[in-house]
Formats: structure tokens, sequence, C-alpha cells
RNA sequence: GGGCCGGUAGCUCAGUUGGUUAGAGCACACCCUUGAUAAGGGUGGGGUCGAAAGUUCGAGUCUUUCUCGGCCCA
């Protein structure tokens, strides 16, 4: 007897993965079958599955948060397709917008270049030459990840046919008349004339005129304010002229004071914050004043103010509203609002229907909208405002203050905020917040407390601002009529727009003449072109209708959208706002958002903390499939930790499931049977392989259930403690004996060989929208005709494997196992028996299991040499281990006082 | 500052409508094995469920406050 004899597990598989080395070779091999076309073929004409990707910004390596999406994408569309539909995945990139702009300029200060003296088509060009470098970066790096899609196919929304339909979709808001010209201020340099981001503003030291002024109350629901005047400060009195309303906070206290000193304010009433009394009388150096009333913020309700200038002709209400931005860091406690100079004043306007106005122009002069200030540029009107304040006597005090104010960062000239022209989608003309709120309720979240967190935000919004004064983007296809001021809303136009952009591209808006736009319908003379852009929301917004709508393999709406919780309020928002604007629903069935990525401890990640990795870094330590794992085990509702330890875990978990396949390809040799599961007898097999059987059947129902919940760290703990728990510890160790042990020939190491390669064949399809790398690798070793893992579709496994009566016999018979692994620990901790096969095993076990029981050999479950059992009254099951006696079998190693009943 | 979401063993996660002593795997410790071998098996330790108060016969689960963290907004 000797080795030879024994059958011995041989595989071609390495223990050791070396996923760095071994993946990209893997992607080499899958760019030669073309896996993308194949798995196109291989299901044609099944239900689709269309996931459309939300496009990342062409800008910059990609960062964990970027991984885990994409992963996350490709984990799903394969299951899908595994599945049995057509899983089609088209990425895309989001390319217009300010980001790219400001590399281009930053380009531009660097090789000492101007701007202003390049022509803006060319700039354009820059734009667009940077965003594919970027496009190119970003593909071989999610490729890197094991992300199959459509690669040479992607979409972008700087592509001619783009820029085409996103001015298609603008013209069905402007023919609908859903979009239309309002005002919001904006950063605003007059200098320059121009808006400024609020990444180009520096903060530097200004001196500012101050002003403590004062608004009469006109009426009110508290009768001891009618009367009284409410003072507010400010630093910027040249926006009093624009001032539309006065904001208070109703969590605060306010006091009416009686004024006695000498001067204007003698006898007179007025109301300021009560933690900002001291400061006040300090400042206005008030002497002679009397509390007269304290009350709540929340009384301020119902409170109309007249303007300090009501006697100049300024004699529109002042309403007084509730603001949370209110506070009693510096002033009064109330707040001077004018929407058309603030953007906390524009929004709290807003909602209460008082809309910007256009009251400075480009230059920074007033417009004639503001009464005796007309033509006055506003730098120099701080002190015609002061003189005509005192002149009314409403001026309780003025000063100056050095505070940190906006510059720009060019010129470094101080900054405004400047309500200017901008273009608007309505929420309520057409009805688009009603057709929002219907479309999230035909919705489909995952996980469901999504829908609420977009809900609430459809709700509450503003109209959508749709313009930028900016030149990266699809030009905003607007004509208006000079002399009537009206808005071409013709579909003939628009159509002649797209169609010119479809051959060329959007820059000829730029630099062509507007009668080519025009076409022979209208006067170029007769009508003003905007330049203003497109905002890169709408851009991304429309992906639906130039992607999902326009490719044939593609289909609207969408089977699913999915992205960071943040795009609640940027791409699922943008999408659902234009998609029901345009088509009344939205363009998804359902929405899947994933949480952050953050740190071990669950702080995000930035560079000052240091705890940054980057997917490159897991790619080269680790491999993708670790990283994979450690996006399927992780739970996508909440936030995401990472950091090397818990790497570390995973690549642990790999090993074992690893091994698991290295123990099952060694058994059968490499040579994998797919097995015919209708023509299994499953009678004729022993219980314990029925019994597995019944646990694979059982697991795939739950593999499937969690699947249809996306809850893939749910199942892939599951697959993880099969393998551990079923596979590992328990049916492998038992079986060994009966693999290295029984000739090939016997009955029983054939059925176990029958079990392997079903057990095989279905961690294979388990596992391969999740370890993509190592399954095919796995598939390659075996499949001589099939060309990947990826184009196989998931087992279906008959019911009579379910056997529900044997699993609770074989619960009992493991609780039994577990109790004799005690009694021989208890023998290996004295130092009696070292391994298992020296135990002699006396199992006690009540009458009420003997029909459990009577058939098993607990020397083969619990792997020992004897055991034997009686029953006796008691219910308690006890087990007693003694040192097997004899002699041990060179061949199965088992120890017999007899020679070996199987190898003698 | 406001809105929303979250905090269960060292880690990743379970914990049904409130109901026995809060579970699993990994990691850890010790032991065994050397025929899955840079593998494999066994046993074991480990949690005032973020904190406090409240409702209840009973709270990880419900309420309030606080705290820490994340996203969005300002």
């Amino acid at each position: 007897m000797n080795k030879s004899q024994i059958n011995l597990p041989k595989t071609a598989f390495s223990m050791k993965a070396n996923l760095p080395i071994r993946e990209p070779e893997i992607l080499e091999y899958w760019k030669k079958i073309d896996l993308y076309k194949e798995l196109r073929n291989s299901s044609r004409g099944n239900e689709k599955f269309v996931l459309h990707d939300g496009p990342p910004y062409a800008n910059g390596n990609i960062h964990m948060g970027t991984a885990l999406n994409k992963i996350l994408k490709d984990i799903i569309v394969k299951f899908h397709q595994m599945d049995g539909k057509d899983s089609i995945y088209v990425p895309g990139w989001d390319c217009h917008g300010l980001p790219i702009e400001w590399k281009i300029e930053e380009q531009y200060k660097k090789n000492k270049k101007n701007k202003n003296e390049v022509p803006i088509v060319e700039f354009r060009k820059e734009c667009r030459t940077f965003a594919e470098k970027w496009i190119e970066v970003h593909k071989s790096q999610f490729k890197r990840l094991g992300v199959v899609g459509d690669w040479e196919n992607y979409y972008s929304t700087m592509s001619f046919d783009a820029e085409a339909q996103i001015v298609r979709e603008l013209g069905k808001f402007l023919k609908e008349g859903s979009l239309y010209r309002g005002f919001k201020p904006v950063l605003w340099s007059t200098v320059e004339k121009t808006a400024l981001a609020d990444a180009e503003v520096e903060y530097q030291d200004h001196k500012s005129d101050t002003i403590y002024t004062s608004f009469k109350v006109k009426s009110s629901d508290l009768k001891e304010l009618i009367g009284s005047e409410i003072v507010i400060w400010t630093t910027t009195p040249w926006t009093i002229p624009a001032n539309k309303a006065l904001a208070f906070n109703e969590a605060l206290d306010y006091v009416i004071l009686d004024l006695n000193d000498d001067g204007d304010f003698k006898s007179r009433k007025i109301v300021i914050a009560d933690a900002l009394l001291e400061s006040v009388v300090k400042e206005c150096e008030l002497k002679n004043y009397k509390k007269i009333l304290t009350f709540k913020g929340k009384e301020f309700k119902n409170t109309i103010c007249n303007h300090p200038f009501l006697s100049l002709g300024y004699n529109h209400d002042i309403p007084m509203l509730e603001a949370r931005f209110v506070t009693t860091e510096q002033g009064t406690g109330i707040v001077h609002c004018a929407p058309s100079h603030g953007p906390d004043d524009f929004n709290l306007c807003l909602n209460n229907g008082i809309k910007a106005i256009e009251t400075v122009d480009g230059d920074g002069k007033y417009t004639n909208n503001v009464k005796l200030f007309e033509g006055i540029h506003i730098f120099k009107a701080n002190s015609i405002v002061i003189e005509k304040l005192k002149e009314q006597r409403n001026l309780l005090f003025n000063g100056q203050l050095v505070h940190s104010y906006p510059h720009s960062w060019r010129s470094k000239a101080p900054l405004v905020h400047r309500a200017t022209p901008q273009w608007f989608i309505s929420m309520e003309s057409h009805k688009l917040r009603n057709k929002a709120l219907k479309a999230i309720n035909e919705t489909t979240f995952y996980p469901s407390k999504g829908k609420e967190r977009l809900k609430s935000m459809i709700e509450t919004r503003p109209d959508w601002c749709v313009s930028r004064q900016r030149v990266w983007g699809v030009p905003l296809p607007i004509f208006v009529n000079k002399q009537t001021k009206e808005i071409l809303a013709d579909d003939e136009v628009i159509e002649n727009i797209a169609s010119i952009y479809e051959k060329e591209g959007s820059d000829c808006w730029f630099s062509d003449d507007p009668q080519r736009f025009l076409g022979k319908k209208y006067k170029a003379e007769e009508y003003e072109k905007l330049s203003d852009i497109v905002e890169v929301w709408f851009d991304s917004g429309s992906t639906h209708s130039f992607v999902l709508e326009k490719r044939e393999d593609l289909k609207w709406p969408a089977s699913m959208y999915l992205e960071g919780s943040d795009q609640h309020r940027g791409w699922f928002h943008s999408s659902l706002l234009e998609s029901c604007g345009t088509r009344g629903r939205a363009p998804f069935e359902s929405i899947l958002s994933h949480g952050f990525v953050v740190d071990g401890k669950g702080l995000k990640m930035s560079k000052s903390l240091g705890n940054v990795i980057a997917p490159e870094d897991i790619l080269k330590k680790y491999g993708a499939d670790i990283l994979r794992i450690w996006v399927a085990s992780s739970n996508y509702s909440e936030d995401l930790r990472i950091d090397y330890s818990i790497l570390d875990q995973h690549a642990d978990s790999y090993r074992k499931i690893r091994n698991t396949f290295r123990y099952l390809l060694g058994n059968i040799n490499d040579n994998f049977e797919k097995i015919n599961f209708d023509k299994i007898n499953i009678n004729e097999l022993p219980e314990l392989e029925q019994f597995m059987l019944h646990k694979i059947y059982t697991l795939n129902i739950n593999f499937k259930n969690y699947f249809k919940n996306y809850d893939f760290h749910n199942l892939y703990k599951e697959l993880l403690n099969f393998c551990t728990v079923d596979l590992s510890a328990f049916y492998f160790d038992i079986r060994k004996d009966n693999l290295y042990c029984d000739p090939i020939e016997s009955k029983k190491r054939k059925s176990t060989i029958l079990l392997l390669n079903i057990i095989l064949n279905s961690l294979l399809k388990w596992f391969a929208p999740i370890l993509s790398f190592t399954t095919e690798e796995i598939y390659r070793l075996l499949s001589k005709e099939n060309k990947s893992i990826h184009l196989e579709k998931f087992l279906e496994f008959p019911s009579n494997f379910k056997n529900e009566k044997l699993n609770n016999k074989w619960i009992e018979l493991i609780k039994i196992r577990n109790i004799c692994n005690i009694s021989i620990e208890e023998k290996r901790a004295s130092k009696e028996i070292g391994s298992s096969l020296e135990a002699d095993l006396k199992i006690e076990i009540g009458e009420k299991l003997k029909e459990t029981t009577h058939n098993i050999d607990f020397s083969e479950l619990c792997i020992t040499s004897k055991a034997e059992v009686v029953y006796s009254d008691k219910n308690e099951i006890t087990a007693v281990t003694n040192k097997a006696k004899g002699s041990k079998c060179p061949v199965c190693w088992k120890i017999n006082e007899v020679s070996c009943p199987r190898h003698s």
C-alpha cells in the first residue's frame, strides 16, 4: 500500500491568485473574443434590462466613489444577463461645464494667454479635446475594474447628436410655453461685465458703508407694532432702493423701544431683536430709551411695512417674512431683503411670490426699474441713499466697516449680487411639479427611503434655472424679437438648429450668421440671438432622450438609474423633471441609490486627513475581484467603509472561496461534467448527498430573492457561509475519506463526484457577477467549447432536490455531531488523542431520535475511526470519546482492531 | 445653521408586529492535522445594541433630548 493507491486532488488551478497580474490577461481575453458582442448575440431577442449609465464628469482620475458606482452597476447588469435578460450597458460621459472651462483657463494662465483674445470657437475646441482625453483615461480605468459594456459606442453629452437633441428638448419646453425669462441674482463683476462662479471668487477685506435704517409698520396682527418702526442694518446701502421685504426669525425675541434722544428719532418707537439690544444701543449711541414690549418673532406674522422712501414714490408694501437665515450675530435681528441682490433674499422672496427684477444693468448702473436712481452707478449710490434716508428722517445711524468681501479673481474688483436675465422652466405653469410627483410614486426605489428624499425635494424646489453665462455648453437656442420682446418659439427653427448641430456640433452658434439658424422665415436683424448656454444638469437630464430613445439596442424608459445618493438632487432630479416635462413620465422604472465611501472610522476621505485610498492602489495590491467583493459585501444603502484592514479581511474571504473552488477542481481532476439534473436518480444517492442537494436548492431560492431586492451583501454572505460552513467544514471534510480512499469506480465515490460537479457549476454561476475574473479563470480551465462564464445562465434546480423532511433530520444529526466534537475536543485538550481519527465515540441518544439516527454512521459523520450509538430513556444527547484501539490503516488512516475492511 | 439618513462584537453584516441568556461568518486565542498544505479541522473568549431620560409587566426594537458621522441645502 502506498500513496499511488489513493486519489489525491490534482488541478491546474493554483492556490495563489496573483490577481494584479492575472486580471489584465483575462481582460485581454475578453477583448480578443469581443465579450460584449458575444453577450449581445447570445441574448438577442430576450427581454431587455437597461441600466442607463449616469455620466461621470470627464475630468480627473476615478476615485473610490466612481469605482463603487461602476462595479455595482456591472454586478447588476451581469446578474440580469445571467438571469436570462438582454442586459445592456452603455457607458456615458458628461462633458460640458465649468470645471473643464477652468482647466483650459488655467492652461492659458500658465502660457500667459488671455482668454478674451481667443475666439470662443477655438476655446470650445480645447474644452472638447480635454474632455475627449479624459474619456479615454476613464474608459481604461473602468475596464480594469472588470466592467463590461459597449465601450466602443459610448455616449457623451458633447457628441453632435447629443447637442442636437438637447436643442430639440429645449424646443419642447419653449413651444409649450413653460420656458420663460426671469431674473436671478448672480455674483457679478461690473468691471469685467460678467458673472462669476463661486470658485472664481476671492475674499479680501473691503471697507463698506453701514446704515441702520427704519421701515414703518403699516399693518400687523400685533397691534402694538402698528406705527412702530422696524430697524435693519446693512453693509450695502445701495440695495435699499431694491428692497422688497424684511426677514425675521420666529424663534428670536424682539423688543419695541421708545426712543427719547434729541434728533430725528425723538419719540419714535423702534423694533429690534432683544439679543442685539446692547450692541445696537452702543453703536447707534442711544442714550434714552425704554423697553415697551418684548414679543416672540412669530408674532410678526402678517406685518406689512412701508419703504423708507415712501414719500419719494416707493409706495409698494414691504411684507415681513420668516427666515431661518436671520441670526443674532450682527445687525438688528431683522434683515432687509432685495431679491435682486442676494441669493437668500431671492429664495425667500420667491417662496413668497415676490420675483426678482433687473434693478442694475451689466455696467453697474440702476435701470429704469429703480425710481430716482436710474443711470447712477451702484458704487456711487451709497452716499446718495444715505443722504436721502437722512432727508426722510429714516436714518438711525451710519458708519463704516472693514470686512471680508467677495472680489473677482481676475480684476480683483469687488463683486455684487446682481439679478440678471435668466431662463427658467416653470414648475407650475404646465403642472411639472405634479407630473414629477406622480412619476415618483410610479417608481421603485432601492432602498425605499430614496423615494421620500426625492419627493421632498421636488415638492419644495423653485422653478428650474436652465441658463448659464458661460461658453462650454450647448447654446440656448433662443431668439427674442427686438421690438416686441417676444420669444421665438417655432418648431421649424428648432429643428433647423438641431439638424445643423447634428452635422457639425454647436460651435457654429457662436461664429455663424444668425440668419443660418433662423432660416428663411424670419429676418436676423429683427431678432436678438442669445449667447447663454444651457446648464449642464439639463444636458445630463436629457441623456434618456439621446441615448435610450435614439439607440435601437436600448429601451425607454430605462429599467434602472443607479447613482450615489447625492444624485437625488442631481441626475435623478434633472432627468425626472426633463422627462416629465417632455414626456409626462420618468425615464426610469426604478432608482437604486448608494451611499458614500468613507474611511474605516466612518469619516469622509480627504487629503488633509490622509485617509484617501485610490482604486489604483487597491488594484495593484489586491486586484479587482477583491474590490468587487468589497462592493458586494457592503451595505450600499448606508455609507460604505473602506481601509486596508477591511480589504485584508475580504482578501481572506476571497482565499477561502478560491480554495473551495480548488478543492472541487482537484477532486474532479479538472474534468468538469455538466450534469443533467432530470436524469439524477436522487433516491439512489447517499443521504448526505441528498441533503446537499436540498441545501443547494434552498440556497438558490434565497439567492434569487436577494438578487430580486438587489440585496447583495446578504447574498454574498450567504454564499460565503455556504463555502465555509456547509462545504469546507462539513461536506468536503466528511467526503475526503470517500474521495481519497474509495475506488474510483465505487458507487458512493461517483455520487460524491456528481455532487462536486453540481456544486462547482452552481458556485461558478452564483459568483460570476461578483468574482468576474476568478470565475472566468476557472471557466476557461474547464470549458472547451464555450467562450465565457458571462455568457452562461443561472441554473434552475428541479423541485425534487427539495427535501424538507431530510433537512430536518440532518439538522438533528448536525447537533449530535457538534456534541461529539466537544467530546473529542476534551480528549484532545488532555492530550489523550490528536486527530479525530484517533477517537472512538460512544453516543447516547434518547429513543425519540432512534428513527432519525438508526441508519447513520457517526464515525463517517464525525470523522472518527469508530462510533457506537446506544439508546436510552433520557432526552439529552451525550457523547464520550475514548482512544480508538488497534492499528492505523496506511491507506485510510482509520484505526481498526482487525485489518481494515476496505484496504486489506 | 436647516432638512434627511445612520451608529448592534476588532471587521462585514442578521435581528420578524416590543417577548427567553442579542446571532452568523471573518479576525483573534488555544489545540489538532500535514493526503485541500503560504491550505484544512476542532474548541473557546469577545457586545451596559452611540449616551441619557421616558412609555411599558417587558425596549436593540417605540418617544424625547443629546452626541458622533454622512449626504443635501444655506
